[in-house]
DNA sequence: TCGGGAATTTGATGTAAATCAAGGCATGGT
DNA sequence: ACCATGCCTTGATTTACATCAAATTCCCGA
């Protein structure tokens, strides 16, 4: 029922693989496997060996760890167009983490075969390789930062204006892109704590939540909002007593 | 009064370098600068732009970054023989974090030039480079592993285990790599609270600690530990009233 | 040897966020 | 349409760790 996807014309079409020749490519292709996943499906566990990464061509993935207690860390959502895997491949360790799907997705897994070739005969490629690490290598640095100096409220902030896109003016809309859950954990917070930042948020007017649409109703007070908006007495302005 | 160090000498005999060519080595050595830092020197702020990495030759350098309100979280120590900023070069964005000497300390500051042509001509370096890089992001993950689900007396044993070294049996003796205040960020916690973990490990019997010199009594019981030591009352048995 | 300032420890108190425990609301299957 | 099953919210309570405030101890140079 579902039609083959041509790997070879992917491929090409990725950022990463953009330049490459078509020889490299079609010797890429070779040790190209499809593979597709349906919701809640496992595609590895923590601790097992990867020799190629993958590409995710449609649907959605997240990469987490959990604990001896059994609660989970969810550290990346990946989708459409993104990759994940590499470190894992040239370091040649166990992967620390876990790759589930978030929906039926589809991915290509790419033997490292065919990348290290590329790298052998196209340094160019190898440069690319290169600031792609570097770049995952910043933003785990920025989800540290995150994650030990900034409060919960400022880690949703910090999340929401990176949906929202370049700052506007007017209000923007967007959708969550996981379920709250998955979102709580991958910000370090608990869904309960979620919810009411983002309640408390709407009651001040900087947001609208429906489900998981969200509109940023002021981008810019947003950016600026710095803790601490219930000085003294709340909504139900009563007597000071 | 110091001796003048011979460049092309360190540079061949770093691991990253080792199975470089000698044409190649030259080349590095001629966009190699040697920095000589007294404690406490800043050597780069957050935000600076980076086109070459480093690599420390003695002396100890702290990379962290402080938020608005003056806190600093210390990322990584870094100490003889290991190098920094190659992710920010290969990125070309500013760096996120600062870097400042924990000691007196020599470094060599390598222009990406000499790297960018090593990667051309040697494929076999290209590898080295992208596997170091792995095993960095390797390490953050596990930092954000230990931030996010493990306890602060969790993340203490897990660095004390580390510095101890491989699994032995019978008690191993070893210096905390810097200041207490220092390691207290590294792990994410103020001086206080890691002042009262060594405490209690050591009331556990886990371990003796002497200024900065730690014996670890126990490495198997150690690394077993649950957290959860002070179940009813404490050393001073006295009535249960 | 003797200060003096920094590093560390110790104790009392505060607080952000987790946990526990119900409720409300959707959503999809029959 | 109906119920059932998960998702999400809301409220009460707990807790791990931070913060604030003093001692103490360490260390280093004069």
């Amino acid at each position: 029922m579902s039609k083959q996807i041509d790997i070879g014309r992917v491929l090409a079409n990725l950022p990463l693989f953009q330049q490459l020749s078509d020889g490299e490519i079609a010797n890429l292709a070779t040790g190209t496997r499809e593979i597709r996943l349906e919701k809640g499906r496992i595609l590895f566990q923590k601790g097992c060996a990867l020799d190629g990464f993958y590409i995710t061509v449609y649907g959605q993935i997240k990469l987490a760890f959990s604990s001896l207690q059994g609660h989970e860390k969810v550290v990346s959502i990946v989708g459409p167009g993104q990759s994940f895997g590499e470190a894992v491949m040239f370091m040649e360790k166990p992967c620390p983490v876990m790759a589930q799907a978030l929906e039926n997705s589809r991915l290509l897994y790419i033997a490292k075969q065919g990348i290290f070739a590329a790298i052998d005969h196209d340094s160019a490629f190898a440069h690319r390789l290169l600031a792609g690490l570097s770049m995952r290598l910043h933003s785990l640095i920025q989800d540290v930062e995150n994650y030990s100096l900034r409060s919960s409220t400022q880690r949703v902030i910090g999340f929401l204006l990176q949906l929202a896109g370049m700052p506007t003016s007017g209000p923007v809309e967007f959708a969550l892109p996981a379920s709250k859950h998955v979102i709580a954990s991958r910000l370090n917070l608990t869904p309960e704590t979620l919810s009411r930042i983002l309640h408390s948020l709407s009651e001040s007017g900087l947001i609208a939540v429906k489900g998981r649409r969200i509109v940023a109703l002021d981008v810019a007070r947003l950016s600026r909002f710095d803790d601490s908006p219930p000085p003294p007495c709340a909504k139900g302005s009563r007597a000071v007593r």
